[in-house]
DNA sequence: TCTTGATTCGACCGATGGGTCGAATCGCTG
DNA sequence: CAGCGATTCGACCCATCGGTCGAATCAAGA
């Protein structure tokens, strides 16, 4: 009964590490910034960081995982969806600017760091997307198959395209701007796929 | 006479130290690359390395010195366009993939260490940065008030989303796939423009 | 108040890496 | 072949950093 509340406070704690984590990784870079960096912002030394977390790799990794499973799930959710395959896509898209302008320093490690992930960690990284992938290319080319609209390219160079659009977010969005990120979303997916609407 | 010769030869040297670098900073990332990475890869020591350059940070300045003069001379190249507005912006998205395409290990550093340059060389990244967009957002605003096209957003918005999906071609293109680099170019313009073609 | 575990920290270790230095070669020119 | 600058290198210096350890402090329950 003591344990629980102890327990508590730690896990709190620990994930207090690892947002201060994310804003020091994102604005130095995982590799430039040192772990007393993170124990300094907030306010204690390093040794005591120690307490809660093992290594600077496995935050590294566990904010991976993080995004990781945010990734798994939204794949699921789109292989599910109902509607026609436009519609999808569309939402999907603005999903995932939303997303990405909520959570901007963390994709900027996720997108700029892979490299210093351990091997195995990165190989599941390739599978995740891939599979992130592949059910947005199945949703292309159903939508085509279907004769909603008609692509002047490869399905896949369509997705690469789209998604990059979207991912890139994180390095322009501003919060304090006047858009909100749902907002931002559905303009960026309007843009995106205008030119599949009259075939 | 002699100095000439030399001096050549130097300047030969130097720029197999800029190749070697751009693989290595782009493969590790800068602050994991280290100098004797870069001489080992040119089959010589850490000290003779220094022959040639006289600090890792300005092998780093350079490089972004390269992409930075090409940026200004596109920007240039941008604002004494004859065609339409459209086509214009067409033309550019593409070069800007082809180019992008060519020179995927130089655009990765370029695009994720900017946090490794130094306060002198980050605003001057700003500022060319910025003149960049402004020379595409005012094309755009051409386009728009001749009625070329009529945008679902702001030029702002546009133009980042657009930019966004070309530069993001750093991350997937692969040089033994079936296009080449201007194939790509302009089927991803296509694919970003369509939307405008039928207002 | 005593005890026990959580929390914090200063000091330290070992490794890595940027950069330097003096000396040894190398290669051309006179 | 003598001489001179270009080139290379091994050894070294020093700062930084990830991570550890033992001791001190704190907080709460019995």
């Amino acid at each position: 009964m003591v344990d629980q509340r102890v327990a508590l406070r730690q896990e709190a704690r620990r994930r207090e590490v690892m947002e201060v984590a994310i804003a020091v990784f994102s604005e130095r870079g995982y590799r430039a910034a040192s772990m007393n960096d993170i124990a300094a912002n907030m306010g204690m030394g390093k040794a005591s960081l120690y307490h809660y977390v093992t290594s600077k790799e496995e935050v590294l990794i566990e904010l991976y995982e993080d995004v990781l499973r945010e990734n798994v799930i939204a794949a699921r959710r789109i292989a599910s969806s109902q509607r026609t395959a436009l519609d999808a896509l569309a939402e999907l898209l603005a999903d995932r600017v939303a997303y990405t302008c909520r959570n901007r320093d963390l994709l900027r490690i996720f997108f700029e760091e892979e490299a210093e992930l351990p091997a195995r960690q990165q190989s599941r990284l390739i599978s995740v997307r891939h599979e992130y992938e592949q059910t947005l290319l199945d949703m292309v080319a159903r939508g085509e198959a279907a004769g909603e609209f008609s692509l002047p390219t490869t399905p896949q160079i369509f997705v690469n395209t789209v998604l990059g659009a979207a991912n890139w977010v994180y390095k322009w969005y501003q919060p304090q701007g006047p858009l909100s990120p749902e907002e931002l979303g559905s303009q960026i997916a309007g843009i995106l796929l205008a030119g599949l609407r009259s075939p």
